[in-house]
DNA sequence: GGTAGACCTGGACGC
DNA sequence: GCGTCCAGGTCTACC
């Protein structure tokens, strides 16, 4: 038996704009649907996987409508609740918008200052650690393995599962090449353990998420946290960060190089190009990312129209250097 | 502190 | 169909 849920949401929220408004809304395994507007995926709850479908039948503003594909007791409707929340910060409201409007008023009229995440920080570091030194075609398709290989009923593998996966088994099944040991070894820190890793080896404490998802916890605390983990540099602990609310640090990488030259006009070698991008969201302050972001996304909407019509196996494999060149 | 080279994979390209 | 080259961020060794 279904369960259907409602789930209020800020006055501005409209799920088409927020859902489709970063990357990983096109991996696996979300599924955005842009015939009927829907966003779905399984998600791993205490008592097994679910499947949801979340619509807005009244946009925007109106309360979202969650479908499950199981009966859900109270307890696993809260951690849906909180899981959806998270995925479409519907904690983020008006403060937030007029904070970041203030600051880079060219996104106003379109309302634009969500941005998707994953249900869990987890899945966005791993998600993040799958983008970092490959293509988008890459992280699309470990990501579809990790799903299919290792999580439940399709949902996204979760930490303990990954915590004892042999790295020659995630390699093999999934693509996940180096990264394969960096993923097994992020994945215990995540359920509490310490470890010893690397060439010179070095004791890295448990991953507290409770601490880094606080906003009382300091940028720079949150920073020296992440680079500590195996795999994450200042690439992936910028775009981590960001995905965790906190909004001053650019993750720089050569798609940023290409949209410095090519739309900001700057000159120069990659290490110069970058170094102008950052100075010049600088007077953005603690909205830098969204404003770069959102930039960013304006320019990949020029070349493949609104993001809500997107679809995950097809435009959305499109986001490579070479359909984005000019 | 700065930097070159290795790490892997999928895709593009030439034959 | 096969071989070669390239793109991509992090880590390590070396200067």
């Amino acid at each position: 038996m279904p369960t259907r849920l409602s789930i209020a949401v800020p006055d501005d929220f409209d799920l088409p704009r927020d859902a489709c408004s970063y990357g990983y809304f096109l991996l696996a395994p979300n599924l955005w649907n842009p015939d009927d507007l829907s966003l779905s995926r399984p998600l791993d709850l205490d008592g097994g996987p679910a499947k949801v479908r979340i619509r807005q039948p009244s946009r925007p503003g109106g309360p979202l409508r969650v479908d499950t594909d199981r009966t859900l007791d109270p307890a696993e409707r809260a951690e849906v609740r909180a899981q959806v929340t998270r995925m479409l910060r519907l904690d983020e409201d008006a403060s937030h918008a007029a904070r970041f409007h203030s600051l880079d008023p060219r996104f106003k009229e379109s309302g634009r200052f969500r941005l998707f995440r994953s249900p869990t920080l987890f899945e966005d570091v791993i998600k993040t650690v799958t983008s970092c030194n490959v293509t988008w075609t890459s992280t699309i398709l470990m990501n579809r393995r990790l799903c299919e290989c290792f999580g439940r009923g399709g949902s996204f593998p979760t930490a303990p599962r990954l915590a004892r996966t042999p790295p020659a088994l995630l390699r093999g099944r999934c693509s996940v090449g180096y990264r394969d040991r960096r993923i097994v070894e992020i994945a215990r820190l995540f359920t509490g353990r310490a470890i010893t890793t690397g060439a010179t080896p070095r004791r890295i404490p448990p991953v507290d998420a409770q601490t880094l998802e606080s906003p009382a916890t300091t940028d720079q605390a949150v920073l020296d946290s992440l680079l500590a983990l195996p795999g994450i540099g200042p690439y992936a602990a910028a775009n981590i960060m960001q995905l965790l609310g906190r909004y001053s640090r650019l993750p720089l990488d050569t798609e940023s190089v290409r949209h410095g030259k090519t739309i900001l006009g700057f000159k120069g070698s990659p290490a110069q190009v970058m170094k102008r991008v950052r100075e010049h969201f600088v007077p953005m302050g603690d909205q830098a990312f969204r404003s770069y972001w959102f930039e960013l996304w304006r320019f990949y909407e020029s070349r493949h129209g609104p993001a809500w019509t997107w679809r995950r196996d097809s435009t959305g494999r499109l986001f490579t250097s070479a359909h984005l060149s000019t």
